[in-house]
DNA sequence: AGGGCGAAGCAACATGGGTTAAGTCGAAAC
DNA sequence: GTTTCGACTTAACCCATGTTGCTTCGCCCT
């Protein structure tokens, strides 16, 4: 995940396009055009805004590297989390769409983003249907997340909602990983994922420890790591459908 | 919402159309190719399945009247709806483009469909790119409500959960409706209430005696009625940008 | 090495919402 | 008009999670 600096700008892209082919087919050529798309590199440290809600960016990012989340508050001060971005998720779709941000996107650990113009995307997605449709595909899939959420925090425990998340940040990193990666260190911290969870932190910390002396998951300095990933399927009821992995699957 | 049997069958498709002119610009010309699209009619009672968990349906449904709900079960049973359509809403986009529904789509009330076939569906988008960009728009915009449910089961309390779905519906309702309504009637059992706000029937219940006393709410014969807006929006926090109403506001 | 600080850990107590178990109501069926 | 059935109502009790407040850890800074 972290920088390669004899990478050349091009090769930056790979793993976007990766993400791509995890869903969608593209042809080499589409993948020539997406790879020789100009963008700019950001990076922002942790908890940076992306994007602020209200803004009315016309641009669009994706993540080359580190974590990012979208997030929402309530006029009571509540924060939620509403979605989680992992290294090759096109981060704001949106805004290139629609007219203003309704969250905020911000950086979760330090971030290097590729920002395409608006001008540079569109020329790349109009004569290409099947850029195009891959796009509304990883559209739809953040989607289905989204639903997946809502059933995890509307209707399981907080052992069983901690459960899921972890199996899924487990899936969507193999998804992209070049290699089968084993743990891998989790980069929330026990307040962000209460308020990814819709949970407080001292529940999240009591839940962990539930977690850890089953032997479904590991700390090593303070962070969490996954221990068994059956154990965590199986306290989690999770299946991974909802991520609509079609092609080029690892696991 | 009902049925009006003296209606043209080009007709019936003109609340998707006003549906699609609330957050996108199309010509006349987009307007009338849309109107022409040929389409079986469906009717369904209540609770009949319109898509299947599973299911590989390659069409597109529109709901002409009526209201439905996406759902979906965890193993130990507990339901939860994830989303609600109302008449003019596009059903399924995601099936045209994704393999494998995730989720069930059923009808709440006795619902009419236009269902359109994957191949006219693509070639009226194909050579349109402002139907297309319509298309795209509503698909991020039911992204946007999934993201604000998350908000509102994951921090608000019982009483702000259920005030902000009745502003939420009433402003949806207002958007398609042709003049202002005034109060309509609620479609959805305390039960269907339950599983759509994460909590049980028996707390809906408490929770609507509580809005109730306020004034908030109204019931006839057992039927929700929005009572006083202001109150419910001064209790749900409610802000209504999610909802990305850009053009042809009626509220 | 010491100080500062954000995160983690933990215990004691409080409560919102869940659970269970009885009703009651209203409309449709016959 | 009686039966039936699903939806609503209500009460009593319970528990998962929230709240408060304090302590400890690990790490960065100087």
């Amino acid at each position: 995940m972290g920088d390669d600096p004899f990478k050349s700008k091009e090769d930056r892209l790979g793993i976007f396009i990766r993400k791509l082919l995890s869903h969608s087919r593209l042809s080499t050529d589409d993948q020539q055009a997406i790879a020789s798309l100009p963008f700019s590199l950001r990076r922002l440290e942790p908890n940076e805004y992306i994007l602020r809600e209200g803004d009315l960016a016309k641009v669009c990012p994706v993540l080359l590297s580190g974590f990012a989340y979208r997030q929402k508050t309530s006029a009571d001060g509540g924060r939620q989390i509403v979605a989680l971005k992992i290294p090759g998720d096109a981060l704001d779709f949106q805004s290139l769409y629609v007219d203003i941000a309704d969250h905020n996107l911000q950086a979760l650990t330090p971030v290097e983003l590729a920002v395409f113009a608006q001008k540079d995307f569109e020329a790349l997605v109009a004569p290409r249907p099947n850029i195009a449709r891959a796009i509304i595909v990883d559209i739809l899939i953040e989607g289905s997340i989204s639903r997946e959420w809502l059933l995890n925090i509307g209707r399981r425990n907080a052992l069983g909602r901690l459960a899921h998340l972890l199996c899924e940040l487990y899936y969507r990193v193999q998804q992209i990983a070049l290699e089968e990666v084993g743990a891998f260190e989790f980069p929330l911290t026990q307040e962000q994922l209460a308020d990814l969870l819709g949970l407080t932190p001292v529940h999240i910390n009591r839940t962990i420890k539930i977690l850890e002396k089953e032997g479904a998951v590991k700390r090593v300095s303070r962070r969490l790591t996954i221990g068994d990933v059956d154990t965590l399927r199986r306290i989690a009821d999770f299946s991974d459908v909802y991520l609509h992995r079609t092609l080029d699957s690892l696991v």
